[in-house]
DNA sequence: GAGAATCCTGACCATTTGATCAAGATTGTT
DNA sequence: AACAATCTTGATCAAATGGTCAGGATTCTC
């Protein structure tokens, strides 16, 4: 766990040096706790490594986060926070197709672009969530309550096939951050580091097609 | 990587108390192991709370275990021969549809009754896979180029349409071994402290419904 | 039944780790 | 300048943990 080099200090320019000092150091910890966290899980993380990576003393960061597990949850609270809207366009207004290819689309990139999170996230919740408190059981629930009651209306409007909505939405979860989440096995079979973004962009395209041909649409012609 | 393969044993041919003895016990550690590494992952797995699980002082695992490593690579290994020989239905000379439908109820099957083996194995695979050498780049990765040649071989046929083999794979895994991995999400968001058998089995039927549709195959009638 | 092989276990150790603290340094305020 | 608030950090601690060991208990072999 002494890989990664540790975050680049900002330069503090202009205001406060004290706010600014404060929020960028913060920043940085939260980072730098990310990526370990990811890395090793709750248990395996140590503050001493996340200090490390954020390049200051453990003891200074132990003044910022007052407990490894208040650090967590803030971890665990930015990555939630970030994905409580990502399926915006899924309305019952629009058209099932379009907006099922774009909530596709926009989880693969992200599983592309931020791995790390849905890590940290994958990780708590195979251990069986015990840091996430009521939050699956009830936001995240009602979101997904909200959303399958769209996709009903569109069900009911004969736009698309009958489907659980709710499975559906865990299929879509599940096809999209396995990118994310089980990367290093990806890469392996696939017998290269990473895929290049060409390669995200024929995953997604596939994904789509067969998600939508699923459910009885036709996948809207990517440009 | 030494494991108890190396302790001088043998002589006793006859199916005797000490062999006996020897395999329940050692089946009782791993079965122990196994939930411990599920709940808590590598880092957080204690031998302490293994032994106590196994009902055995902690000195005595590390008489038949030698080291936590050499006790994990033991699980990984069971969980893994466990899944090689899980798609044998799909060769070149089958029919995709009965293929592909017989793998993904399999896979949901799985899920449903050894989810705890998953967890291990995807929270490993989540960490980077630091503990299973090469196994992911040598067997898994021939693993796959021989499905996904059989795959190819029914999309040169004109049996189903054109998908990249290898995702369509990842896209399967994802799918189902999500209902193992992610138990406690799904859990939570549908309200329930586990699904019912009932509901497995509508949850394959969607799941295969959903790809072999994709895939533009016909989904065989579920008897 | 005696001696050997195997198994069992309490006590113990070295290291790691989350967290604390006191003293010093820096920045803000009057 | 003087005093307060905030920040920094090396040193330190108590608890947890992986692993060892010596010696006793049980089972096997002859």
């Amino acid at each position: 766990m002494a890989n990664n080099d540790a975050i680049p200090v900002e330069p503090d320019h202009g205001g406060g040096i004290r706010q600014r000092s404060r929020a960028s150091i913060e920043r940085r910890i939260l980072d730098a706790a990310e990526s370990v966290f990811a890395e090793a899980g709750f248990n395996g993380a140590t503050t001493a490594e996340i200090a490390r990576r954020a390049g200051i003393p453990k003891a200074n960061l132990h003044y910022y986060f007052k407990t490894k597990d208040d650090l967590y949850q803030q971890v665990l609270t930015g990555i939630v926070n970030t994905w409580l809207h990502t399926a915006d366009e899924i309305t019952a207004e629009a058209d099932p197709a379009h907006a099922l290819a774009h909530y596709i689309t926009a989880k693969i990139e992200l599983a592309r672009e931020q791995p790390i999170p849905s890590r940290v996230f994958a990780n708590e919740v195979i251990h069986g969530a015990p840091h996430l408190g009521t939050y699956l059981g009830s936001e995240l629930r009602s979101w997904v309550e909200a959303k399958a009651k769209v996709i009903r209306g569109w069900i009911t409007a004969g736009k698309m096939r009958e489907v659980d909505p709710r499975h559906l939405l865990f299929m879509i979860w599940a096809s999209t951050q396995t990118y994310a989440d089980f990367a290093a096995q990806i890469s392996a079979v696939l017998g290269r580091d990473q895929l290049s973004q060409q390669e995200y962009k024929a995953v997604a395209r596939q994904v789509t097609e067969i998600i939508l041909r699923g459910c009885g649409l036709t996948p809207p012609n990517p440009s």
